[in-house]
DNA sequence: TGTTCTACGTAGAACGGTATACGGAATCGC
DNA sequence: GCGATTCCGTATACCGTTCTACGTAGAACA
């Protein structure tokens, strides 16, 4: 074996000199054409280009990072199983590439100090802007960020904040639509599943799902019962099978989310009950899980795909030099099913 | 309004020259405690450091890249929406913070030339290696940007390849074992269902788990029968009830992936069919759904968590400068349910 | 024809770090 | 006590781009 040398060069990249070398110009006519920048004539656009071509040159995102945009975004999402998030992303991502755009993605994994550090380590990317998708981060945390970057929030509600737009479903009249359909079959008692109580402030959706219910049912002169589950704690599946054992439990359920609705119904099945006549059932996200026939679970869609393509749209025209805020809502509907 | 300003600077970015100035030391000592080089002293170093802190100085990851290192890793993962992705990442995302690396990740949305796009992109922002979980792309391909940028390929048969590591599942073994505790329920007619035709190069996946199924099945005398439905036909779900209908189907199925075998099971039961009395079913990945009560399916499970650990592990000493390429398969195991 | 524009192209500073070469002080070996 | 070595810290080149300032040639104008 021979010396531990220090990692052999590995394939020297080739360089914007390189291509300034080769077309015969100066490398400022390369960096020129390749931002298609004011002052390049035609014959000389095509000399570089040729020669671009034939070398295989790509800029330094690097580089690039250190004067200029990197034309990359950054998106941040909660976690990486949810179910919602695909469509989501789909819109994000074709909206993107159609704006000549990258994305590179960070999972924050629900937890909040991650989260910083993540939209840190974008900043520190030189990214030109920031997609956070149901990101838990405090309001006032976000707009300090959102001072150093262009920043957009989807499924978080702050409808007041100055430095950054939001995205979101209507969550409120999200849940007024799902009770007026159990009302509309004759349910009269109807609860709610929901999250908490740890992270109940009302920036996040759970809570405006609430608000939406709590007036839905006053509206019909009925009582608003809300049993909420915490998302952490272990013995969730243990505590959601008692609720659903005790004898006074509602006979018709608004869920918060499919990823509570799904195993609630899963379980009133396995014990016996019978969907929808001892419990009604309808969820949120409409994930595709909830559409297979044999969980056949009504569930409120938000048009993931839609909130995806505005939340990149407000970033770009953000990046582009808006400062004034955007604060959006996207009316969902409900896609009936089976389960109610 | 005033004029267009070219975005206003936002809030100047703490640097390096601060932290030197405000410590009263050279940039270069800075750097060194930085990447705690050699050549600083405690006294040194603790001045930096609490400027640092006083300063929350946090390098530019985009000038690092410019001639050291990032310290981040790019994962590219093949789509967003796969339910076995999430615990390979967990994997990979433990072992990698712990050894001080971060992660960036991309979407490949099981496109080749989408897929070389961020490869590239991941080479053009310097990062200091790269994640392929269940890439598309060619052995040949996947050689020559190894070339450029350590590399781990995750998912992906290529046990030859030189300039890169593989981390897989044993897919023939895991095959096997499927098919062995079908047959030991007493099944003989089994057949599979595979993915194809076009996917078909033996680096994927599934042709792997047709070679287990077809050696388990000619090791025990049997005949070996495969199904194969295209993964991005529009009617596939059609075909794939087609197929159930059809009078001779088998009576036991080894279904290469649960992407396919939730449906399935789904269907049979919608159709009457009693699971596993009229079908017996083993998937693959042990996907969440297919843990529900209702479904119950029965599947192989890869280690996830364990082939994210590996390959991150592998990343990692390659990094440190292993130029020898490693091969490794992990063993899956049956996650045994009611579906057989 | 001389002067002012405009369009094109270039040189060189800047970005924020890392790596290398080097100088001075302290320690070591004999 | 002296040269050699080690330790610590600094000065400076360098990474690959973009951006600013400026020079030059041809066109338009008077």
């Amino acid at each position: 074996m021979d010396e531990p040398r220090p990692l052999a060069p590995p394939a020297a990249r080739v360089t914007i000199r390189n291509v300034a070398e080769d077309a015969g110009v100066s490398v400022a006519a390369v960096s020129k054409v390749m931002r298609n920048a004011y002052g390049v004539s035609d014959a000389l656009r095509q000399k570089v280009l040729e020669s671009i071509d034939r070398l295989g040159y790509r800029p330094s995102v690097a580089a690039r990072g250190m004067r200029g945009q990197t034309y990359t975004l950054g998106v941040l999402l909660v976690e990486i199983a949810n179910p919602f998030l695909p469509t989501i992303y789909e819109g994000i991502a074709s909206t993107a590439e159609a704006a000549g755009y990258k994305l590179l993605m960070g999972v924050g994994a629900a937890k909040m100090p991650l989260e910083t550090r993540l939209i840190e380590q974008m900043i520190d990317n030189h990214m030109d802007g920031l997609l956070l998708i149901a990101a838990q981060i405090s309001g006032r945390t976000l707009e300090r960020y959102a001072q150093q970057i262009p920043t957009v929030v989807v499924g978080h509600h702050e409808p007041t904040a100055a430095s950054f737009d939001t995205i979101n479903s209507n969550d409120i009249e999200g849940a007024k639509i799902a009770v007026r359909a159990l009302l509309a079959k004759g349910h009269r008692d109807i609860g709610m599943i929901s999250l908490g109580p740890i992270a109940g402030h009302e920036a996040d959706v759970a809570p405006q799902r609430e608000i939406g219910f709590t007036q839905a049912m006053a509206a019909a002169g009925l009582p608003a019962r809300i049993f909420r589950f915490d998302n952490l704690d272990k013995a969730r599946l243990g505590k959601l099978e008692a609720f659903l054992k005790s004898p006074d439990r509602p006979r018709a359920l608004f869920v918060w989310s499919d990823l509570d609705g799904i195993p609630l119904l899963n379980m009133a099945r396995v014990m016996g009950l019978r969907v929808p006549e001892d419990l009604a059932l309808i969820g949120y996200d409409n994930s595709p899980v909830a559409a297979l026939p044999l969980i056949d679970l009504a569930s409120m869609d938000q048009e993931g795909r839609l909130m995806g393509r505005m939340a990149t749209e407000a970033l770009l025209s953000r990046i582009a030099g808006r400062k004034v805020a955007e604060h959006m809502l996207i009316e969902p509907h409900l896609v009936a099913r089976g389960s109610f």
